[in-house]
This record gives C-alpha cells, structure tokens and sequence, in this order.
DNA sequence: AAGTGGTCTAGACCACAAG
DNA sequence: TTGTGGTCTAGACCACTTG
C-alpha cells in the first residue's frame, strides 16, 4: 500500500544536508526558498524553517531575508567541547578523585590581574592554589583568583574539602566565561606539584568568568604530563 | 498609553535564564509547564516551546515529557570553538600567509594509522608534511596521511601552492571529524621547521576526519611556541 | 491512565535587503 | 517595491514516562 510517513523536519534537514555533500547544492549556491521545499516535500513552512535553521546554526549555510539560503563557501568547523568539572572528569575516567588545598591567602588585586578582569584599584582577591589527583598521581594543578567583591561569603569557605571549581559552580551557576588553551613549560612549583622535570611541556587552561558582566574569577589549570582534551564536530 | 509589545521567545528565555540565574528556580528545581509559561506570558505554547528548547540546547535546563523542565544541577559547560583554515586564521591577524610543501610521498598504509583509521590492509596512503607562515615567521608545521581510496584523484594534485587543508575542505566539505589538543616537546623536524630549542613545549592539534563514515584524513598541526587557542562560552 | 513535552499545520504579519 | 526568511498563533495529534 505504499503507506507514507509525514516527513519530519529532521528527514528534511538530512536530506538537504546530503544534496549539500553530493553536490547536488554545490558550495555557494542558493537553495529553493522554504515555500518551494515545503511543497517538495508535502509539508509546512514551518517544518522547512525548522530544518533550515539548524543547518544554519551549524553553519552549513547562511539565511538572509530576501537573499534566500545559500550554502556556504567556507564552512568554519565549530567543536563543541563539554568541560566538566575536575571531579566528573576523573570519575568518568573510573578513577578515585582526590583534592587538596595548597593556600588560601587574602591578597590586594595585582596589576595584572586588576588589568585583565577590569577592576577598580584596591580590589580584595581570594588567591588559591590547589590539586586535583587521579587515583592518587597528580592530575591537575589549579590556581585561582575570586574577586571577593562578587561573592563576598566566599570568605566564610575554607576550601578545605570542596574545591573552588565545584563551589563557584553551585554558587555562580550560568556564568559566561573566555578560554584559552596552550602548552607551557614546567618551572617553579608546577614541577613539583605534577612531579614532572623542568621543561616538561603541560597543557594548560585559563578562563576568566563573568557574571551578568561583572568579573568573578580567573583560573589557570594546568594537566599532568601528556593530558590530551578530545572532542568530536 | 501602556502600549506592550508582543513577547518573543528571546524575551521569554531570557527572562526565565534570569530567574534560574536569580535562584527564583533553583539549580535541580522543576520549571511550570509550557502552558502555564504560555499563560503567564500571553503568548502561545509553541512560543514557550522553542525558549525553553534553546536553553535545553545550552545545556541550562533538561526537559523530559511528562516530566517537566528542570533546571539542571550541575551544568557542563560547551565552549563552542570555530576551527578555521590557517589561512583564514593567519590573515584575520592582519599578517602574510605563507605555505611551503615540505614533502610529499605514497606510502603503504602504517599499521598506526591502520588501526586508529579502520582501514583494510595495503591501503596507499598520500604522506604530506607542509609549513605555514605568518609574516615570514614559522606559525604552524602540519603532518598529513590522506585515504586515498576516498578521494582517489589526490592524486593529481601536488600541493605545491595550495595546502591540503583548504583543498580537502573544497573537496569534501561537511565532514565529521574528532580532535584532540595536547603538550608536546619539539624533537626531530619540529625544531627546526619551527625554529625553538629541543624540548620546547608546542601546542598540538591531531583530527581524524571522516566523510560519511569513511575515513578520509589523519592530520597534526603543530603550532608555534607561544600559541594560545582562544575562545567563549 | 494521564500529564508533559515534541512536533506539525495553515495561516498571518512583520523585518530586512535586494532591485 | 517586492520577495524572502523570522516569528507568532491556535489548534491538533503523538510519544514518552511516570504513577
């Protein structure tokens, strides 16, 4: 009886993206407007536009009104990575996660910091520096700075037993943040903190993290000796 | 006169992001229904739906039908990371590109590559190793296996002007691929097609990249000393 | 069994940009 | 000016999951 399913808007997107990769819509060229395709496929606009836009969104073509949808030239790879907190990553790995903290001090804002973050002078900063182990071998060395003008009861926490990531997180949930990733060197406390000999090259994060436009913390962590950070389109 | 505008869905979203931001829904807390919002706010359902689908898409809050939306209690962060060409990469920093083929050999596919790409035995294999300049300085040095048996006429190109990155992505564009970052010492060729000391820390990328299902290219970009791959949340 | 989100529809109006 | 996507609506049916 040749019986049909109503095509859904993911049946839509997947076979535009495919037209896309057979070069059936070669690269840059424009695609049939959302009226055209919902009449090829017996279904409404809406169900195109929904297709549509998440091609856009994973920027595989572009959308302009009135310019139509057209296929992009250059398509720029977006990764998507996940980045969990210390504990949830060791513990994914089936690994027994341990943490300690090395010091907390109450110190004046330096320059540098006072320059990055965009803070007025005289700031007071929560400075820590702690570890994250894996079944007992180092595993991540971190030390922060919180602008304790954000959250100021982060001076009733000792940071003893719980890490300043997983408190921050639970206490500044849905913040922004900016990320860099690089490679550096081993020196000074690093290469004792990871047992590592000098020079060894370390991956490394930092990230400074808003909330809703007002700095709250930077941190700088840096992994054990070849720690690679994976992640799929 | 107290003339309202129309809610979009932006509006919506927005304002119940600053409810969970605000704890009035705390982290694990259950969200009203999509019709209560939609009553709340004076809009229609479908509204409602496609703010609360985008924050599910942030990975702010998990919706689950019959269960309701709950804000989540501890939420991964996605960086999103546009990877783009070095081309694209080297000239957004206002500098001269630069690209040298090092080398360029047929070989019988290794047993490493073999195994991490899947692929049968005696598969040729296209061996590149290429440099990239910014401003006459060293940027990036890339190591190149090619599946020749995915894309069979390679093999006419030399790649003596264009950089297999930019040709693959004009060629099969709209691969999946997965990536891992690293920390690696400068040994053997490194040094010297980058210019630092042996032992150097340098920022490495490998990707494996696959065009529905077959696997089309295994590539590590080295970067030069100091490189910091930067992004938002 | 019932409640919730997931999706589709047919129609409408609007905003932007190309001519 | 006009064609295209952007969005909203009111209603409908379905799919999943919890009780």
């Amino acid at each position: 009886m040749n019986e049909q399913k109503n095509v859904g808007f993911q049946d839509i997107r997947d076979e535009v993206l495919n037209r896309i990769q057979t070069r059936i819509w070669p690269q840059g060229s424009l695609l049939p407007t959302e009226l055209e395709l919902a009449a090829e496929f017996g279904c409404a606009r809406a169900t195109v536009n929904r297709a549509l836009r998440e091609l856009a969104d994973q920027g595989i073509v572009t959308r302009k009104r009135k310019g139509g949808t057209r296929v992009v030239t250059t398509p720029v790879k977006q990764a998507r990575l996940p980045i969990a907190v210390v504990r949830q990553t060791i513990e994914d790995m089936n690994a027994e996660y341990r943490y300690a903290l090395v010091s907390r001090t109450l110190i004046d804002c330096p320059a540098w910091l006072q320059a990055k973050l965009g803070l007025p002078e005289g700031t007071q900063i929560l400075h820590l520096r702690c570890m994250h182990h894996a079944d007992n071998r180092p595993f991540q060395y971190e030390e922060r700075w919180i602008n304790t003008a954000a959250v100021p009861h982060v001076m009733d926490e000792d940071f003893l037993s719980t890490g300043p990531n997983e408190w921050l997180l639970a206490e500044v949930p849905f913040s922004n943040a900016e990320i860099a990733f690089s490679a550096i060197p081993a020196t000074g406390p690093l290469q004792d903190f990871l047992s590592v000999p000098p020079g060894t090259p370390l991956f490394q994060l930092e990230r400074t993290t808003w909330f809703r436009n007002t700095p709250v913390t930077f941190v700088r962590m840096t992994f054990h000796q070849g720690y690679q950070m994976r992640t799929t389109y």
